[in-house]
DNA sequence: GCCGCAAGCGTAATAACATAACATATCGTT
DNA sequence: AACGATATGTTATGTTATTACGCTTGCGGC
């Protein structure tokens, strides 16, 4: 069975770097961090970085978090290729929880068919407090 | 009845200004496009505009949409001080629409309970053509 | 009135995020 | 080998957002 970690194997070097970074993250990282992590390994200069993320987020191999400039290696196999994706971003210790819902998906689906709009790209993030840490604060 | 365009009359004068830039204005704007528009009535700097923005958006007057890096005017009073808004923009004229869903809503709350997810803020965007554009490109 | 506090404002500097432009390099196909 | 498509490296620049500091204004308590 298929499961989160199986990367495939036709990545570039520097695709290969930026998303074993991202993978190796407890969380999201903007395309600098990702870059800070790197330089070890040769690279120089943030286009790199975009370049390599490009190509992950259009394969579905990683996500860009809109409301935080910043990006996740995709949790599971489940999202890839696939439509609505939603994240829950804790925002004490950073965690993201990816997540879909097809309910949701066709509620959306709904109101687009019924206003005539083309759907291209949907983003769905929630920001808040998981409960590891709700616990602790407690 | 309260409709769009009754606004509120304690804005200070940056706040009043800046409002009045995105309600005029067609599509969203980004804080910096606010700023030019603004330069003829004095403002200077960009932390000029971002603090008006913040009480704008803290009110629910104004909104920022995450996947664009740009603000719009609330589009009614239908969201102020309420949870969940969607907003459609249309990618090639820059229409935003706003819209809200109960169920949708109910859903993210849902899968929050379960989880034991706090949830503070929601940020939902489509991105796609509106009808007309669809139309016209027919 | 005067003090103290909170909110707002102005300005300069800087940080953080992202892309343009151009030159090379690598690889599969013919 | 020649070609096109894709990836790369590098420099410079553009765009978005915040930090730090000090001054001003309005307001309630004394
Ligand atoms: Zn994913
Ligand atoms: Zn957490
Ligand atoms: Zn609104
Ligand atoms: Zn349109």
């Amino acid at each position: 069975m298929a499961h989160s970690h199986d990367i495939p194997t036709d990545l570039t070097r520097n695709q290969e770097l930026v998303l074993g970074t991202l993978t190796a993250s407890m969380g999201p990282l903007s395309a600098y961090d990702i870059l800070d992590k790197l330089r070890g390994d040769g690279l120089r200069a943030p286009l790199q970085v975009y370049r390599a993320l490009d190509k992950l987020v259009d394969r579905g191999l990683a996500h860009r978090l809109e409301s935080l400039n910043a990006f996740v290696a995709c949790a599971d196999m489940h999202c890839h290729r696939k439509g609505l994706i939603a994240f829950a971003i804790c925002e004490s210790c950073g965690k993201v929880d990816e997540f879909a819902d097809e309910v949701i998906e066709e509620r959306l689906g709904s109101w687009a068919r019924t206003g005539g709009f083309k759907v291209e790209r949907t983003t769905m993030e929630i920001r808040g407090r998981c409960a590891d840490c709700l616990k602790k604060a407690a």
